[in-house]
DNA sequence: TTGAAAGCGTTACCAG
DNA sequence: CTGGTAACGCTTTCAA
């Protein structure tokens, strides 16, 4: 049986209460007191049991975590992070992981709420709100990351997901591809402001994605990978083919690559690929992979500050977002010299 | 507020305690009233508080995982599958990263600990099985995954790591290798059986490790890619200099081809290189690599299953072990034709 | 500055 | 089969 504070309270032949307060730094205590509760705190290991605490405080000092999975390199760092920031003020972090289904996410958030928890943080695969707008009815606190929705002001800490295209088919663009395509990302907020960007910086270049340059998939599988590699199949029957290729992730990218190269074609000579999050390992690859960096660190770093203010404030503060910049990143697989002037480009490719 | 059993009982004309018998299934309850207890619970999306029932019955419905490092895929595949696992039985998983540092991975049991956990799984880092012993003699049931004590009897899921290194060094001596190195790993049984196994074959083959063969340090940072260059760098200046090289784990092996293709070296036709782990994304690397496979999802699972057999028995079971058998995978970096017949090698690497 | 009493939501133990 | 009572370890409130 573990050590309690009426343990403690009959050794000293003070009252329970007296304890209680020391431990919570209570000011009314006496200098002499405080340091003789303490002493003894210390001595016997005594550490406070947070269930009977959280019974009286209706805190249960966990908070939750939902990812679409967990072994994409982004959402471990940023379970990482969060669990580190977190296990510093005493609150357990749990993760779950939803394998971007929508259904089961819902079902894990709903066991989480009925377990309840003190905050949530959320990286949604959900295309719709409605959810989240229940929990901000009754439920606790929450914070989402990377996608957020637009119809729902809530905590956000995440990237400029349009940034994210622009960059990435501006560099594209840069390095001579004009027929470029896109394997686009699921309908949540990064895969819809990517293609956004995307669309926007070739309207601007006054080029036009030709049929079928825009991936049609709705939803990237968790084997991102492998239907990156499924979708270039399909891009490689296209004529013209793309000569450059912006995908969503870089599990897709990595899966492009793999099929382009497969069909004998070379990266970047025949086809450019970029791909966005700039995973540890993008330097390792066949092609070292260019990349949008989405600044991970940071994102897991604001989601734990904005998540203990939100579980330290009294009162629930008004909604924050912090939307960070991304940065390309240039590696192999854009690395190639442009082969056409602006000119002679625009002339070629712009014949819809 | 949420709904209590108070709630429930008052609307039913029925005690508290027979809402609780209802709840958990408790068999003297009249079906009539089991019924309406049922229904009415469903109606109001009732949810036990488990801080009021884990006062009581001293469960936390926690169970803490902990692991040197989540960013590596072996660890977040595990933390995963357990986590998916567990929280079918209403258990939460919180998961904690040690970053392969023995004393915060004490700091940060002995918070857990603080907190209550019902049970525990840990990869460890710690080279002494001191803290182990004390969690024993009062403390959570747990698991240990991955890494073993020689002198301690616990419950254990990993793999047969002596089997890893025969694997390895033998696929080496197959394809022709006859100054085979190691890049060691950490203190742990994983680095310790690996050596083990890698020194065995080599006897067994009557091959002797030259000086420098094995890098002496002692503890992989986290940042296994790097270390593995910075000692791969040091074994090139050794004379003769390896002909094939078994690296602990794969992000070592990742960096250590690095270093080797930066010396204008072939692999792996200078120098083969075999990794361990067998990583996702092995095959996209810039010589896809060999691998030992370790099984990582039949060790979530195991860990899983033995995690709940501790978590729901009343008596505290026996300890069980399961070792689990690797795999060889042969990719690209150690794909090349024997280069001599055993005899030649024999006459040639022997002299020592 | 200290402490007694009440109560948080649940389960264990017995009596009816 | 049902339910009253006590208890789990802590915090809150308020009186001393």
């Amino acid at each position: 049986m573990p050590t309690t504070m009426k343990d403690i309270a009959r050794d000293l032949g003070v009252s329970v209460v007296t304890v209680s307060k020391v431990l919570r730094n209570h000011r009314d205590i006496g200098d002499e007191t405080r340091k003789r509760v303490l002493d003894r705190i210390k001595e016997l290991n005594y550490t406070p049991n947070l269930a009977a605490r959280g019974l009286v405080t209706g805190k249960t000092y966990l908070v939750g975590l939902v990812v679409p999975d967990l072994l994409h390199p982004f959402f471990a760092q940023i379970a990482k992070s969060l669990s580190g920031a977190l296990l510093k003020k005493d609150y357990c972090l749990t993760i779950l992981t939803s394998d971007e289904d929508p259904e089961l996410e819902e079902r894990e958030i709903n066991r989480l709420l009925g377990r309840g928890l003190d905050a949530l943080i959320i990286a949604s695969s959900c295309t719709t709100s409605a959810l989240f707008k229940r929990i901000q009815k009754q439920g606790p606190p929450f914070v989402l990351i990377d996608r957020s929705f637009p119809d729902l002001h809530a905590n956000f800490v995440g990237v400029d997901d349009e940034a994210v295209g622009i960059l990435a088919t501006e560099h594209l663009i840069e390095v001579g591809c004009r027929r470029i395509a896109h394997l686009r990302g699921p309908q949540t907020s990064p895969g819809i402001g990517r293609l956004k960007g995307y669309l926007n910086t070739l309207a601007k270049s006054k080029l036009t994605p030709l049929p079928g340059y825009v991936s049609t998939q709705r939803l990237v599988d968790v084997q991102s990978r492998e239907s990156g590699a499924e979708l270039m199949r399909q891009m490689l029957t296209l004529h013209p083919r793309p000569d450059g290729v912006f995908c969503y992730n870089d599990p897709m990218a990595i899966g492009a690559i793999h099929t382009i190269l497969d069909a004998g074609l070379r990266v970047p000579e025949d086809i450019a690929v970029i791909g966005s999050g700039n995973l540890h390992y993008d330097t390792e690859l066949r092609v070292p992979l260019s990349s949008i960096d989405q600044q991970t660190e940071l994102i897991g770093e604001r989601a734990a500050r904005l998540t203990l203010s939100l579980l330290e404030s009294k009162t629930r503060p008004r909604n924050k977002t912090f939307i960070l910049q991304p940065q390309l990143v240039i590696r192999a697989s854009t690395e190639r010299r442009r082969r056409m002037t602006g000119a002679a480009a625009k002339s070629l490719t712009n014949a819809k």
